[in-house]
DNA sequence: CGTTAGGTTGAAAAGCATCAACCCGTGTGG
DNA sequence: CCACACGGGTTGATGCTTTTCAACCTAACG
């Protein structure tokens, strides 16, 4: 049992590479926890006592802003890290963690995380590594928001997300579209409207498949700008 | 000389509390640098060879996409770093940056920094606070540009940045509207409309200046749903 | 005194959200 | 087994928001 899950913990890129003395003694305080789809992980300003690995399923960082507004600022996925923004610094969550799917996560404290940080030089310079990746990650987000229309930024996730499968070029989705949305700044609306539009670009809609036909046009989308009409 | 440089330099939040040994280490490698407004301190894509701490005036952090839009990521002042991100990694820079003011720097070449942050494990994790720190702040940016109109994201930069002055509350732009506009990931012309509209919500223009009349309106206007009509 | 960079203004169009209706597959209780 | 409700998704009509393009203004400067 504590096998299985110390496995999940080396799979992860932050903590791979550990030293087997230190993995076991992470797992002797790391605690394996379920959640169901859309309950809540840790709120917003809550304290962050602790860190997590995913084991399986998806999990969606947000904020809610004082209008009751919702901002999607992240999803995770199996083997990435969540909330260790937050409890490397002994500080309160700056964002809200919501299961997006029936998840299994693996909980650490982050008191031994920071001891363990504090000896371990290797892994210390592992965690420096691992955060500027995640703020590399952060410009990508802030780069589409504030140069690519809904449609160039649906194409773009489309191409990220798009898999060979039998010949013909598959998308995918990881999570529901309503999150898709969120996660590229749009309404749920907006995203069918514009999944309607990129028929015309080189992508096929059959029944809830997304197949990519011209990868080409699809590139096309993005490089070009919005003054001229690919209407 | 040294000595003036090396103040700027344990100004710097990254530095301070820095052991004067390593301080002098640092010192022996670094290198003062000047420039004009408009010039290129460092090429998306290049080599992170040097990392930066600014002395004086305004850096622009962006990134330029495949069509030529240009994104502005962040912009930043007196004893904040620059090119860190990558140089730490020893990476090519994930952003091109460029003095948005005439602005002396202070340039490290990012081997040292790296050999620093190896033996001395206080720096490393101050770099790693550091960058955490960073992160949160794109969390911010993303958030706002994902739940905030335009007029809600200028309301909120010019109450952030009001300052009481012989009894008025004054915003003093810290950099030119255009810039301002960019960072807010909006158009000159919309940045321009947008204070027009604002007179009507707390605000006042008398050429060139802009006052905060009525805080609680402004304050208002963010609190506000687009729904709502505050037209 | 003309030139220029930065900023403003206007009219028109594009982009996206909103609201409401509708569709459809799934599960549930009578 | 069927009617029904429900969640997720789509579609249409409409309006607000922001951009675009062009003209214009104005303070700074040679």
């Amino acid at each position: 049992m504590t096998i299985h899950f110390s496995e999940g913990l080396i799979a992860s890129p932050m903590f791979s590479g550990l030293a087997p003395k230190s993995v076991e003694r992470l797992m002797r305080v790391a605690r394996p926890v379920r959640f169901r789809r859309g309950e809540n992980i840790f709120l917003h300003q809550s304290r962050a006592d602790c860190c997590y690995v995913i084991l399986s399923g998806w999990v969606k960082l947000y904020r809610v802003t004082p209008n009751g507004n919702e901002a999607l600022v992240r999803m995770h996925s199996q083997f990435e890290t969540v909330g260790f923004c937050d409890g490397l610094r002994d500080q309160v969550h700056s964002y809200g963690a919501e299961a997006a799917s029936i998840c299994r996560l693996l909980s650490l404290p982050t008191a031994e995380i920071r001891a363990l940080a504090a000896e371990d030089q290797e892994f210390a310079s592992r965690l420096l590594a691992h955060t500027l990746s995640a703020l590399e990650q952060m410009f990508d987000q802030v780069e589409s928001l504030k140069t690519q229309t809904a449609i160039q930024r649906v194409a773009a996730f489309l191409l990220r997300h798009a898999r060979r499968v039998e010949g013909r070029t598959v998308v995918e989705l990881p999570f529901e579209k309503s999150l898709v949305a969120a996660h590229l700044g749009i309404k749920p609306e907006s995203l069918s409207r514009v999944l309607a539009r990129l028929k015309a670009h080189g992508l096929a809609l059959n029944q809830s498949e997304i197949e990519v036909v011209n990868r080409d046009l699809l590139e096309g989308v993005i490089r070009s700008d919005p003054a001229d009409a690919w209407a």
